[in-house]
RNA sequence: GGGAUCUUAGCUCAGCUGGGAGAGCAUCUGCCUUACAAGCAGAGGGUCAUAGGUUCGAACCCUAUAGGUCCCACCA
């Protein structure tokens, strides 16, 4: 069966057709094969509220890019995909969902009734990042998607917890914690930004008790002040010495509260008093525990003031602040208030203030835990590429505090955590306990509350194989190899995997970190919803292609760096896939009229057959090597030149007269190189560019009838072949290049038109060079526009009114009578002149410089020795021509 | 306050362990040469932020300075 390619590339044409071809047939599905090495991928679980962005594009691609690697060289390669619940997100969602029903809140309807709501909404909406994740090419092993939330996942999370509880690593604790009024729920720390804000700082006078006087407080919170428990000094400042051990008395709550003295004060800053709320304030409740001080909780869960505010109860945050210092004010209490910019935690999904709340919640000791994450990191077990984010790694292991895994929300994994009511025993377990196993009751309730997102998302790379069953998968998939994620989100989730991983399996999850960036604008804005300069993956694939905006994605920039955005660069992709395209074109309608040419006579290879060999089989040791080091963008750069430049631009120039003729017997030879060449590099950049390399793969296959395997993506990698280095061969290529290039400048450089041919003489006392020219005439004509070339030793019967161009051990001549201005032409031959002797100081100097001489290694003097000769024998011919033709 | 990172052609960026400054886009010139005008052949354009230092030799290593970006911590 003939096929053919279409005559413009349409990415619309190919890519769902091919993607559906690679579905069916299985392609992204392993299996355990012990026979084959694996190499395993845990996907970065896309939240399913989640539509695809730029940086899941770049992420995706990224990852597809060393599977597809992977795989082709023979490893039994697993993309493990997934998606996460996200349960914040989703529980927003959920509640605007239920509030345009006119439901006000998610109690009105129960517990149950909602989450039946947000599975509805995940089997709605959940794997709509899935199909589009799909439209990239990914080629994810679907048959194993899994969800943090399915059966084996959350099977995952009550074993994690009730193992970790029995240890007592994970522990039920009052401690004060970033609380969300809005969302209603406890946040990490991670998860507060903080943004800077014009605030006030309102001086406020405490009146001592059974003295004299006041002591002056300086707060940008005065709200605050309701619950606090004493004024704190700096033990050593002489300034309230006198006042340590006294009490004040506390304005409108008339409470008596102490003075205490405690090296958490800066004595600089403010009024160098302090007023300590336990209750409200991270710093305020350390120096409460320290100081044994009470802890008076003013504020409701909705931030408004509860009776432990007296009078102010009821009301909100910042309405109280203003009554409280309205009344201060009128009390005289108020000394000042000043401008005063501070830092403001917010929450990072909804902006809401964050108010610090003291509450009971479930924490994870980290500090035994974190040990081995570090070492990990520290001994190479685990590496990061770009190493530098190391640092930030370990920034965050560090300074790592315990972990607060209590959300009070519906939306997530249950805490598998009982109360008796009868008394009060905590028990923790799978399955609900029948009655109290210590005082027999049957009143049992379960934790209200659910974990964190991360808790889930920390197992994924073991939960996902199967853990905690002990199954062949995980046996044989675990530790993963690479694990491709932004920076954004080392300590969310690197970090808690790798110490999950170690607790849990006794082995790191990964060996790689490959880091990326982030995906800006073209002003190099973060892309947003709410600046609405995002740009649609989906958009870019139907426009250009999904091969077009994967190759736009990882060239030109360099791991772990942000990278903008650009239309431009997109279409240059495009381009060269259209490159590709073309190219294969030419190659295949040739093809069809000759045979096939299955196999070659090596004896017919010409010295171009053999150039872009030794070429391409240079491209696959530097692209293999490249894609090891996760050097993506290098690599594919690499590709994309030998392509364009090597491949189109002087192969297929070089070859077109052998082709076009009936009688040269390397004919054949030159049909088997393009068709060798064009199905390497389709293979190097089928990783990349998965569409069109597999349409152009099949089509020629079926074309030539030689068939390697059904898909390119299970065909073979490309394996670097020492017989393909022909080192004589390429010098002498790199000549004609030279010539070749000369004559085009000298033509340009007098304007005559393509269509004007000429005689070329290239005149050389060289056997060996005469030789090369001789060999390569028959591209003369179409490259350098010649219709007679002669070869010759002797430059008598050349004229003055030839143009010339000097190449290492030749000097070519264009007789073009009319057109040449020997006034032009010495000028042209005096500026050669000039950038020879710059080079043959530079050279000459390195040479004669015995450090080099010595230190140098054997290749670079060989290298240099070599140059010398090639610049002596140019400037030797130039300096002949210039002074033949001055006379 | 601690840390990371960047400063290279008009724009966006590569440049791997120090050894002749690169790409894409943009600009200019000439070409519809039977794979490709989404193309071909050429050209112009850079004291590689600044100042020192190490070295025979620095865009690359070290120090300082200036400016930009980001992360962490944070003074109530």
């Amino acid at each position: 069966m003939e096929r053919e390619l279409a005559k413009t590339y349409d990415p619309k044409d190919i890519e769902e057709r091919l993607y559906h071809k690679w579905e069916e047939k299985k392609y992204f599905h392993a299996e355990v094969d012990r026979s084959k090495k694996p190499f395993t991928i845990v996907i970065p679980p896309p939240n399913i509220t989640g539509q695809l962005h730029m940086g899941h594009a770049l992420d995706n691609a990224m990852q597809d890019i060393l599977i597809r690697f992977k795989r082709m060289q023979g490893y039994n390669a697993l993309w493990q995909p997934g998606t996460d619940h996200a349960s914040i997100a989703t529980e927003v969602k959920i509640i605007e969902q239920m509030r345009k029903e006119g439901i006000a809140n998610k109690e009105e309807i129960g517990r149950e009734a909602f989450l039946e709501r947000a599975w509805e909404w995940k089997k709605e909406y959940g794997g709509r990042i899935i199909s589009q994740l799909k439209k990239l090419g990914s080629s994810c092993d679907w048959d194993r998607e899994r969800f943090t939330m399915d059966e084996g996942c959350s099977d995952a999370v009550n074993e994690v917890f009730i193992k970790l509880y029995n240890e007592d690593k994970i522990y039920k604790g009052s401690r004060i914690i970033n609380w969300c009024p809005v969302c209603q729920t406890s946040i990490s720390d991670a998860e507060v930004d903080h943004e800077e804000q014009a605030g006030h700082f309102w001086h406020i006078k405490y009146p001592i008790v059974g003295g004299e006087g006041f002591v002056e407080v300086a707060t940008t919170r005065p709200e605050t002040m309701l619950g606090d428990t004493a004024v704190a000094v700096h033990p050593e400042d002489e300034r309230y010495q006198h006042l340590i051990g006294k009490t004040v008395m506390l304005p409108l709550m008339n409470r008596e509260i102490p003075v205490v003295a405690d090296h958490y004060v800066d004595k600089e800053f403010g009024t160098g008093v302090v007023k300590i709320t336990p209750a409200h304030d991270p710093n305020d409740f350390e120096v409460g525990k320290r100081h044994k001080l009470p802890e008076i909780n003013v504020m409701n869960d909705d931030a408004t003031i509860n009776s432990s505010g007296g009078k102010y109860e009821g009301m909100d945050r910042y309405e109280a602040r203003k009554v409280i210092v309205n009344e201060l004010k009128e009390m005289g209490l108020l000394v000042k208030v000043e401008d005063h910019t501070h830092n403001v935690g917010t929450h990072d999904r909804c902006r809401t203030t964050v108010e610090p709340l003291i509450k009971q919640q479930w924490f994870v000791k980290m500090d035994e835990m974190i040990k081995p994450a570090i070492q990990a990191v520290k001994t190479g077990e685990i590496k990061f590429v770009p190493e530098r984010f190391d640092k930030v790694y370990f920034n965050w292991a560090d300074n790592i505090r315990d972990w607060c895994i209590s959300r009070q929300l519906w939306w997530g994994h249950r805490i598998p955590a009982y109360y008796c009511d009868g008394c009060g025993e905590i028990i923790v377990s799978r399955e609900e306990p029948s009655r109290c196993p210590k005082c027999g009751s049957t009143h049992l309730r379960q934790d209200e509350d659910t974990l964190d997102t991360w808790f889930s998302s920390a197992l994924w790379p073991f939960s996902t194989l199967g853990w905690p069953e002990k199954t062949e998968d995980l046996d044989y998939f675990y530790p993963t190899d690479v694990l491709v994620t932004g920076y954004d989100i080392i300590f969310f989730w690197v970090l808690r995997m790798v110490f999950s991983g170690y607790a849990q399996m006794g082995k790191k999850p990964f060996s790689k970190v490959l880091m990326h960036g982030l995906v800006r604008d073209s002003q190099g804005r973060k892309m947003s919803k709410s600046l609405g300069n995002g740009i649609d993956p989906l958009e870019v694939i139907d426009k250009y292609g999904a091969d077009a905006l994967r190759f736009s994605l990882i060239t030109g920039n360099a791991p772990g760096n942000d990278m903008r955005f650009y239309w431009e660069r997109v279409e240059a992709s495009r381009n060269f896939a259209n490159k590709v395209w073309n190219a294969s074109r030419f190659i295949m309608m040739n093809l069809e009229k000759a045979s096939a040419c299955e196999t070659i006579d090596e004896s017919l290879l010409t010295f171009a057959d053999k150039w872009i060999l030794s070429k391409v089989n240079t491209l696959v040791a530097e692209a293999t090597e490249g894609l090891e080091n996760y050097d993506l963008g290098i690599s594919a750069q690499k590709m994309n030149d030998f392509v364009w430049e090597e491949f189109c631009d002087w192969y297929v120039e070089m070859v077109k007269p052998r082709l076009y003729s009936e009688t040269d017997e390397t004919k054949a030879a030159a049909l088997w190189t393009l068709k060798h060449v064009l199905i390497t590099s389709l293979k190097l950049l089928h990783p990349y560019m998965p569409f069109v390399t597999e349409e152009i793969f099949c089509t020629l296959q079926e074309m030539t009838g030689q068939k390697e395997t059904d898909s390119i993506m299970i065909s073979k990698w490309p394996v670097y072949n020492e017989k393909y280095e022909y080192t004589k061969e390429t010098e002498a290529v790199e000549l004609m290049k030279e010539a070749v290039k000369g004559i085009r400048n000298v033509r340009t450089e007098m304007n005559v038109p393509p269509s004007r041919k000429a005689t070329v003489i290239v005149v050389s006392d060289s056997d060996k060079i005469r030789n090369i020219f001789t060999e390569s005439k028959v591209f003369f004509a179409t490259l350098g526009y010649a219709n007679e070339i002669r070869v010759q030793s002797d430059k008598t019967d050349i004229s003055e009114d030839a143009v010339s161009t000097v190449v290492p051990g030749a000097v070519i001549y264009i007789p073009f009578a009319d057109l040449v201005d020997i006034d032009k032409e010495m000028e042209r031959l005096t500026k050669e002149k000039e950038r020879l002797e710059g080079e043959l100081k530079r050279v000459t100097g390195m040479l004669a410089n015995p450090n080099f001489v010595n230190k140098a290694p054997e290749s670079k003097l060989v290298e240099e020795r070599a140059k010398l000769d090639k610049y002596n024998d140019m400037m030797k011919q130039v300096v002949e021509r210039l002074e033949y033709l001055s006379k």
